[in-house]
DNA sequence: CAGTATCCCTCAAGATACTG
DNA sequence: CAGTATCTTGAGGGATACTG
């Protein structure tokens, strides 16, 4: 049923929550989510996935209580889907994903997170992942690139 | 070739990140790394996985620098699977699976490693993740499980 | 717009047999 | 013991058409 194989009977924790948002799609999403996405075509824009596998993933995220269906903000007749805390307690996944992946997979553009941080002089645990990424910094300093 | 789409050419970290150890087993060799785990068959028994696919995700791992290929400690004609530098840094982001598993997909066992913090004296992310694990509690505090 | 329903295809993964 | 080779299967995922 699960992307994964089902480890829910294995008792170990790191197992049980690659099962739970291992797969391609899941921890995308919440990245998104977490930059404020929340609208369905929103998520398929930005990631580019399948409409059934972006509806499938959605729903398991639910189902996992890591995102809730709430009523549109802006009045439309259609729903959103924002974090729960429990979805909120990903952030440090997401942060240690973000900064393993910036200081190992970017042979040239390693850092960027840390000039980020030191220029505003905020600790990136309290940033956006997405206001870490478009932090424009001087041409100077790093290339800034465009993010998906 | 990858298990996950090639998100190579993607800009986002986490995509990236997701694109090297997103599957469903690259994470539980590394935890296994963790834990001191060296040789083949010691993975393949530990997480009961195919061989073909374990030798697949080792390869991989290798290949990603994440993992490094060393003689045998033990005099034995076989090599062993040791974590780089580049795979030590994956640390953090066990450490955030496992706690955001173990506080949020085991009802009755929470905060397990945070009696093992409070009765050692020592931060979490000092201590390797099987001596989390398997750091034992008396029965009035928490049910010891067992794990894989 | 926000999905659902279908079809199809690739590949991850398991099982098993084999090899140095 | 530490893999490799081969076969099969089932799930993940994409494309597209359809619906309220």
């Amino acid at each position: 049923m699960n992307s994964l194989k089902n480890m829910s009977a294995q008792p170990c924790p790191v197992a049980r929550s690659v099962d739970v948002i291992g797969d391609r799609w899941s921890l995308l999403v919440v990245r998104d989510a977490f930059d404020g996405v929340r609208r369905f075509s929103d998520f398929q824009r930005s990631l580019g996935v399948a409409r059934n596998i972006l509806s499938d993933r959605l729903r398991r995220l639910v189902d996992a209580g890591i995102l809730a269906i709430q009523p549109a903000s802006n009045g439309s007749a259609y729903q959103e889907y924002v974090l729960t805390k429990q979805g909120e307690a990903l952030f440090p996944l997401v942060v240690a994903l973000r900064q393993w992946g910036e200081r190992h997979l970017f042979a040239e553009d390693e850092l960027h997170s840390e000039l980020v941080e030191k220029r505003t002089g905020k600790p990136l645990h309290f940033m956006a992942p997405r206001a870490i990424d478009n932090h424009e910094l001087s041409p100077d300093e790093t290339e800034v690139r465009k993010l998906s």
